[in-house]
DNA sequence: GCTTTGTATTTTGTCGACAAAAAGTGGTCA
DNA sequence: TGACCACTTTTTGTCGACAAAATACAAAGC
């Protein structure tokens, strides 16, 4: 399983939460399904109280959308919401790699160069397929853990990127932009390497500059 | 009442969001106190139903720290914290200024203007006291609100704002910045109405870079 | 045939109660 | 005196039930 998965904590409530996420992450539950107490509280057995608990957590994790009075539906994603995310990932996670640049460890870059060499050896096998592979979240989560800003980790890994990964799922993106991904990841590495604070925020706000140009030149097919 | 409060909801659930909200954020219930749901549910008359809900959605705004089975307490926001937040405020907004830029209406820049007018007569009549008042604090939010990325509007004036009402309340700010902040501001709106993308995002970034470095100076003593 | 109105059903919002876990209390023994 | 243990009290987690609101549905009127 991919990095940034919440530890469990022996609640109902927590249990049916991170089981919800997932579902509505992998699309088992469909966008703009509605979210029936009752039904989902037969289905796995427990009682409203923590189901409740659950779908406020997953509101904040802007997967369902509460209307009072009116239910929750599970978030569709149409490209105008990818693109805002994408706006704001540049934003966010260009931050993380200047402060990542200011504060990782050898150690972490290790990590971050050992993570480059799986997807090496990944697209060496898999023809290519670099940004399907969890691996390529991976490096992302790493680079944001290594910000070590604490309130922009939590903000990206467990608010924002349950989003990323549900339009992973429903997009099942091109491996066109495989190689040109893997070449910048590369290039922040080295900017890392040399704390080179200005160079690696640039670096990570072109590359996802060029994933969201990827994506909206995409959904014009 | 400033900017950014939500609409009730006609829910006790949400109306005692918002009475605790404001409590918190304006420190009748003070950092570090352990929120009891006997107590709070007796002295507001509800169940703890809605409470909890409630509770979580506080969590979401990050004013309480929640821990299974341990209750939860109120935030505290120490200064690294604080510096935190300001990293956060300063890749986001400098990002909604940049989008700003690009979509704000003449109306927008208008009200803006008409932000900067009452400002400047605040300033001559309660000697400088910009930062306090609550017009520093509008003038955020109508550029935020000018960017149009609905997810930026929702994650910087619906969870973290909140926060950052909440340090400037147990803060009491000097007011010795405010001159220059009102320049800052000054030159904001006339890039914003030039429509350059690039300045607006390098003048927010730097406004909110000098609010921090201020911050971190004045509480080193 | 379409709209509208009134009824039945489902669903949400809220409550009070119980069980298990945590915190607090007091007493015993080294 | 201080550490450890048993017991009590409080608090959290969970449940089932009820009322009001929303929805679905059927019959009546145009």
């Amino acid at each position: 399983m991919a990095a940034g998965d919440t530890t469990t904590e022996n609640t109902l409530g927590s249990h049916i939460t991170e089981t919800l996420r997932n579902a509505i992450v992998c699309g088992e539950i469909k966008p703009g399904t509605k979210l029936s107490e009752p039904k989902l509280a037969a289905e796995y057995n427990i009682s409203r109280g923590p189901l409740r608990e659950a779908i406020r957590r997953l509101e904040s994790m802007k997967l369902v959308k509460y209307v009072p009075r009116g239910g929750v539906r599970v978030t569709t994603l149409e490209l105008p919401q990818v693109i805002e995310i994408y706006h704001i990932r540049e934003a966010l996670e260009g931050k993380a790699a200047a402060l990542a640049a200011r504060n990782i460890t050898d150690d972490g870059v290790d990590k971050l160069k050992h993570l480059l060499d799986l997807a090496a050896k990944h697209m060496a096998t898999s023809g290519g397929a670099y940004l399907q592979a969890d691996v390529d979240i991976d490096f992302h989560y790493q680079v944001i853990q290594s910000s070590g800003n604490q309130m922009l980790i939590h903000t990206l890994c467990e608010e924002l990127y349950y989003l990323v990964r549900m339009y992973r799922y429903q997009a099942a993106l091109q491996p066109s932009r495989s190689q040109n991904a893997f070449k910048e990841h590369q290039h922040l590495v080295l900017a890392l390497e040399q704390r080179d604070e200005e160079l690696a925020e640039l670096i990570m706000r072109k590359h996802i500059v060029r994933a969201r140009e990827n994506i909206e030149k995409q959904l014009k097919s």
